[in-house]
DNA sequence: ATGAAAGCGCTAACAT
DNA sequence: ATGTTAGCGCTTTCAT
């Protein structure tokens, strides 16, 4: 007898998947449906009620892939890790995985969700470009130059909502976040000496740029104290580390007094070695690390090493993008290291 | 004279950013391109060279919005992180990091995106028919339960393609990947007592139903084996846990011989405690720890722990969500612990 | 305050 | 092998 579509409370309501079903059942135009939802403009506040209740009812959410292809903003922001060097290391690398989480944080907070992508450089050319082109991200952040630095810079010109974290050279045009590594390298060195040592080594891989800047840093410093100072190559992945170090220890044995390691997780693991042949620190051997790692004030002895902030990291990288985002060209953002005076040095 | 539209090469090419001009410029049919660069359907090899040179040419990338409304399929795999006993601890605890960054690794592999959500169930009540519903994934990996078990279970009865990294229960309805946690527990007492301890303390939160389960397991071999167990709580983040840890040893001086730890980074903490108190490990007192993370073996002494196999819980968690993406109903995975002796014990 | 209508850029029948 | 056409579900003028 009546309209068999108008019944409001049957047993299994059609389900409602559009802002058009809900239109129907409230009797009102997808239009107004639209404005409701989104709480935007002026509704009768009668009206938004009844098509919230029923959004409610039925459990309908707008479908954000039209919603953004509408309006061709997705809020979501790209995160892209390139794994340069060792595909094994930099995805579970502590400091790495610390940072994104930060950065998840910050994100969320200011109301974006994050795509996270791994990439592999080597095996995929223009990782940046697809990402970017792919139409799913409002803007991106970089984590890690890696090996590709001059990569970036090609892209940042043309493209502004891109922020990096990593090591600022003079000069260049992509905008970053990153800890001022040759300070940092600075106080590693003068720290080693003060303690103390004076035959140095640089303990890690000297190739990617952060790494190369704390080396350099140290490196000056030990030239003007007139103290001597060598790089030590290590891989970054996890097995290889400990066997790398343990040869470099033999090697040198006796003709090191001194460390700076890269980061870290390469100081515990030298702390381990060095406990292993019964070299004592700080006393025959003193040790430096990098980052702050939550591990490194757990250690025996407690590592002296060089912290970088890496809450002040993420908020950096998210506030920069942020201000891109709404067309401003920003500037750069290099943070200080803090020395952290523990017990290793 | 001659169309003014169909100039290949003026020398600033209008962009193209549709697949509608790049058939413009190629003579042929959008639909074309679209088959064209899809690689997908029969199309003749000189148009689809022709079409693909002029689309690097231009840099021209489909709109993966429209692709994927269009489509009804996104690609993009939902990670969600519910904190929900502690907004400190989760997201930089160095575990659920190292399980992300192997889940990224899988689940790129497959070709599919992340997408990452911190969600604050506290805050946000309905955080997982929101994600679920946002239209932006198409499958959602929940990453440690917390406290939200019973909404889990809500969504799982209609909701398909949602795997979650947790604890198994006996007759729950959602698909979930994890360690026998009570099995875990069984070893550690196992252990424990078979190198001599005889008055046992579970340290750590008991409320998650993960260290719930590990609690539970090494009680029942305490029970049987006519030992004592007790539980000391500590809370998740960081700068707490040591004080706790501190207060709890205070208290249980000289009554207290074997210490499992709900997990290494508690376990790694209390090392340390008893360290700066000159308790000697094992002698006077054993410890054993969960989840074998890399610094476990790197402390002093290093540590017995019961290891969790964290790659095969991210290869588990991406081969069961993308079997339920295909519609199949899939049973739990649950994982064998494994005891890995080192010196704590 | 609301409705009507025109797309956002792409894909997949259905034709030819 | 290619063109034509009709949407995917939403938002936003432009009317009223």
């Amino acid at each position: 007898m009546a309209d068999s579509d108008t019944q409001p409370s049957v047993d299994k309501p059609n389900r409602v998947r559009t802002i058009t079903d809900l239109a129907k059942i409230a009797g009102v135009s997808p239009g107004t449906v639209s404005r409701a939802l989104s709480g935007n403009s002026l509704v009768n506040t009668k009206t938004r009620e009844k098509i919230e209740a029923i959004a409610r009812e039925h459990g309908f959410r707008p479908n954000q892939m039209a919603s953004k292809l509408r309006r061709q903003k997705t809020g979501v922001i790209g995160v892209a890790i390139p794994l340069g060097h060792d595909v094994r290391q930099q995805i579970s690398d502590t400091f790495f995985m610390t940072l994104l989480g930060h950065l998840a944080d910050e994100l969320t907070e200011r109301g974006f969700d994050i795509m996270l992508r791994r990439v592999i450089p080597a095996q995929d050319e223009d990782w940046l470009d697809r990402f970017i082109g792919s139409g799913m991200i409002d803007g991106v952040i970089v984590v890690g130059q890696s090996d590709q630095f001059d990569r970036i810079e090609d892209v940042a010109d043309g493209y502004l909502p891109m922020v990096v974290w990593g090591n600022h050279q003079e000069g260049q045009r992509h905008c970053v976040v990153g800890t001022n590594n040759r300070l940092g390298g600075k106080l590693a060195a003068e720290k080693l000496i003060a303690a103390g040592a004076r035959r140095l080594a640089f303990l890690g891989d000297t190739q990617p740029i952060e790494f190369a800047a704390r080396f350099a840093g140290a490196k000056e410093v030990a030239e003007k104290m007139g103290v001597s100072i060598r790089a030590l190559p290590t891989h970054l992945s996890r097995d290889q580390t400990s066997e790398e170090i343990a040869e470099h220890l033999s090697n040198i044995e006796g003709e090191i007094d001194g460390i700076f390691a890269a980061t870290d997780t390469i100081a515990v693991t030298c702390l381990k070695e060095l406990r292993d042949r019964n070299i004592n620190v700080p006393a025959q051997l003193k040790i430096v690390g990098f980052d702050d790692l939550p591990i490194s004030s757990q250690t025996v002895p407690p590592l002296t090493t060089v912290r970088q902030d890496i809450a002040a990291g993420a908020k950096g990288l998210a506030d920069l993008l942020l201000r891109r985002l709404a067309g401003e060209d920003t500037e750069s953002l290099v943070l200080p290291p803090h020395l952290i005076v523990r017990d290793s040095a």
